[in-house]
DNA sequence: CAGCTTCGGTTCGGTCATTGAACCAACGTG
DNA sequence: CACGTTGGTTCAATGACCGAACCGAAGCTG
């Protein structure tokens, strides 16, 4: 967490995780590369972050193990911050925050969570009620549900205005 | 959150989340209000909290619906501050988190969440691999493991030496 | 009943993280 | 060779967090 002083007095598996991901926007970055996410522009854009946090926020994300930057081009030179094992191990907290919010302060649905082979929405372990299973992210599906209004000039957006399957890349098609 | 802006920008159900429990420490006292602390000044010792932050943090708590502050003795007038509902929800995120932080960052076991019923240490999502069943919180244990070195000085760490049933308020014995 | 202690706070000055805007550098394109 | 795109860094201002001090109500101690 590095603010003044850590969490050093708690010996407690959930205030460790915290000192990794407790930070303002960590978990929103590490939200958007299980969504897909990759660029750092689309970051950016997407999160309407201050490009210094953003650019710290990958730095420690990349240092603790949970996203890879890699190059994928040469010429000229970009990288792409991949999420990790460790990264998308985060899932079932980040599902179990979404149903929390969802059912207590939010209104209309935005999003669901769907089993990929049959559409059924995850239930609040994340396991499919209609399969009987516990569905590894990969198979999940994020629908657009009925009270999404996205902004158009971002092209995450509106590229999750299609569902989507996790981990998988975005495609951004350019405005 | 309350820093500059919010997450306004974000339509998503983790944002909404992260609005009410994302600053610091927030998680971390809930995490001891289902644990059983209920008293200010266990808060503070435990945690080891600026005051100011403390204060803060049980007001929106208790705004929010997620700490319920009830005044338990006239003369003197003391209150306590007891999760409700609400906040009990936010235990499977708090697990999920848990279990990342303890699988990823930590080498010896500290503590480990165990069906009351059975003794059986709960499985990924909070299921007792025993039973087959989702164990619900009142029906989890909270176990001491190898790895702890409490503070003598905390009597919520020294009452946390024994196994204790979470939600029940804990037995602070005086110095 | 004077003085000390406990509990649950508030206030305050200093420090540190976050913010938004500006700047920068490498490269490709017209 | 001007301009756009991508992926950053720098900087001043703001505001959250920190630790220490203070405070008030009530009880207990001698």
């Amino acid at each position: 967490m590095a603010l003044g002083k850590d969490y050093a007095t708690q010996e407690c598996s959930i205030a460790r995780a915290l000192e990794v991901v407790g930070e303002r926007w960590t978990l929103l970055v590490v939200r958007d590369a299980i969504y897909g996410v990759r660029r750092y522009n689309d970051f950016l854009v997407h999160l309407g972050i201050p490009r210094a946090v953003l650019s710290a926020r990958l730095k420690t994300l990349t240092e603790e193990g949970i996203l890879d930057k890699r190059r994928y081009q040469e010429a000229p030179p970009r990288d792409e911050y991949v999420v990790t094992a460790r990264g998308i191990a985060l899932w079932p907290a980040l599902r179990a925050l979404a149903l929390w919010g969802r059912e207590n302060f939010q209104e209309t649905q935005l999003r669901s969570f769907r089993h990929a082979d049959c559409g059924t929405e995850l239930g609040p372990y994340g396991e499919c009620p209609a399969c009987g299973t516990v569905v590894p992210v990969a198979d999940v599906v994020l629908v657009p549900g009925p009270g999404l209004d996205p902004d158009p000039a971002d092209p995450v957006s509106r590229a999750l205005l299609k569902p989507k399957r996790l981990l998988e890349p975005l495609e951004i098609d350019p405005v």
